[in-house]
DNA sequence: TCAAATTTAATTGTGCACAATATATTTTTT
DNA sequence: AAAAAATATATTGTGCACAATTAAATTTGA
């Protein structure tokens, strides 16, 4: 069948609609997984970027996410509460935030090795199909991305 | 490059992390559009189900964009606030809310049209590219759907 | 040097998402 | 027909997203 060029209003055709329902039912899967570790699905994102490199900043953090401090202050007040991490000022520098992982923070990193593990079986997905999915999004997000001037 | 195929915990290796901020950019695209229309995104997906088939109830419009009316019910309270939809109890079944568009709700359809072609300028995709993209979302959508039982 | 501009987080306010529960209505079962 | 089960919506509460504003620290530059 030939694709249809016209762009319309019917909502099975819009992309737009895919990838929001696509995206929810995504966190959907995740939520019962991460419920066992205790955090939402943008926590975990969070503790992803902190398991990478620790000590940063929350405007790398939110560089790294795409998230401000408006999402992000509250969010990691809540794993801080849960005590997953700490946030103090930079003597170097008193504007910013640095956030550190405690043990706890830490040693949940090996738990949540299962997710993943857990996820690739529900996706039914061969890996090629898993990155060039996934590759395909990363490039429409950077094609619209905020013209940078 | 050989797709790695170890589940990692790599953020830039999620496919759940390039599908989260793909939606989020693509909804901040839209954002300038449906400001213009006095519109949120999941406003706008309201209307577009009530565009194609109005006079439908709050659980069919939740089943076509996987809603509830927890989120639902507000949602339409302002909808109506704003003039552009009608919502009453149906005699028939008292339990049921049936939504309804006012005129102004229905003209706005016109408006609307705009919508999707300024958007298809701002993605530089080919339709072919667009109909693979949200088909493969669609049946990604689709595959992760609760086991129906 | 010191005033202006910039940078970083926090705060405030609105609007989703979604789980859990409540309420009212209808249908089914006994 | 009355009780029980199922259905549809609303309500309550938590946690994002994100715009707009505020506040404090730092950098820039006249």
């Amino acid at each position: 069948m030939k694709a249809d060029l016209e762009p319309n209003l019917l909502l099975d055709e819009q992309l737009c609609f895919a990838l929001y329902a696509a995206s929810r039912r995504l966190t959907a899967v995740y939520r019962p997984l991460l419920d066992a570790l205790g955090l939402t699905y943008p926590q975990y994102l969070v503790m992803l970027v902190l398991w990478e490199r620790d000590g940063i900043t929350v405007r790398e953090l939110g560089a790294r996410l795409q998230l401000d401090s408006g999402t992000l202050t509250p969010l990691l007040k809540r794993l801080e509460q849960a005590d997953l991490l700490l946030r103090r000022r930079r003597e170097s520098d008193e504007r910013e935030v640095e956030i550190t992982l405690t043990n706890a923070g830490r040693s949940l990193h090996e738990r949540a090795t299962e997710v993943p593990r857990c996820l690739a079986k529900k996706l039914c997905m061969s890996a090629d199909e898993f990155v060039r999915l996934r590759d395909e999004l990363k490039s429409l997000a950077i094609q619209l991305a905020p013209t940078q001037e």
